[in-house]
DNA sequence: AAGTACGTTAAGTATTGACTGAACGGTCTG
DNA sequence: CAGACCGTTCAGTCAATACTTAACGTACTT
């Protein structure tokens, strides 16, 4: 970790995967795999970020279930290495998608809860109900453009 | 709070909005909003939500700050009363599409932090930048195409 | 078979952050 | 002007959670 931009990406990365719920060394993690230039090992991954391999561990296997990144491994070597997976932002957006769904299947319920007659609140939740499944639709289809200009 | 499902549905919200790093709160308060046939005083919000009017004043103002909710008054009445903002759905998607416009300028600085000569991090950081610029431009077209659905 | 290297798991710790209770400032009413 | 009402702010409390250290299980080496 020689150059102190690289890091401030990384650190910048972590800041920003923060925000989506996961933890900060997850983020870290994620953004040093993206600047790497080969697979690393679990202990070169802690010693970079300056945490433990525990936690190292615990994330990268958690990276790895989410998609973002791969567990690869090299004839005659015990160790696991780690790298992005191809398409890990796709993958990555195609699951903060399925809040659409959840919205969708929310409102859904709130208009089953409520009366049948016209009011404000079951305005609002149609619309609800019609946007989301709107934007559903549509960003899976904007995914499926992207994969095809990418394939 | 006459009805059990009703109950749930604020629930589900508030458990919907958590996941994305806002207060438990925030989400019910959102919630309890669609479902009022009628605008909230803060004293009714913080006895329905069986939390303190402090927490309510704060989580109604935010609510309101990033435009999910609108403070009305009425005439004659020194409370405060809130309702569901008009495009608030919109306005909630469109505030995590900044998240795209936040990471396709992490990539552009990871971009200016690498050396220029192809590299696997290179290509990474590139493919990053486009898809979230295309995500980016292509997700604010669709909110236009739902605004213009509905105007 | 003992020793070593590697990754995972578990218990303990520290930090973050949201909520509560209480005090405050401001405005209207009697 | 006293009293009540309403919303906000602040200090303290509590819970959630991510990290560290340490112990463990497993597999390879000599």
């Amino acid at each position: 970790m020689p150059n102190p931009e690289i890091e401030q990406f990384i650190e910048r990365m972590g800041l920003a995967v923060e925000r989506l719920s996961l933890p900060r060394t997850f983020g870290r993690l994620f953004g040093l795999l993206m600047v790497a230039d080969r697979p690393l090992s679990l202990a070169e991954i802690a010693d970079q970020l300056q945490v433990s391999k525990a936690s190292v561990s615990t994330n990268a296997r958690l990276c790895e279930q989410v998609g973002l990144a791969r567990r690869v491994s090299t004839r005659g070597d015990r160790r696991d290495f780690y790298d992005i997976a191809p398409g890990s932002f796709e993958h990555m957006t195609r699951h903060r998608v399925e809040s659409f769904h959840v919205m969708a299947g929310l409102a859904a319920e709130g208009l089953a809860s409520i009366g049948d007659e016209p009011s404000p609140a079951r305005a609002r939740l149609e619309e609800m109900l019609g946007f989301y499944m709107f934007m559903g639709e549509e960003v899976e289809a904007l995914l499926e453009r992207w994969r095809e200009m990418k394939g």
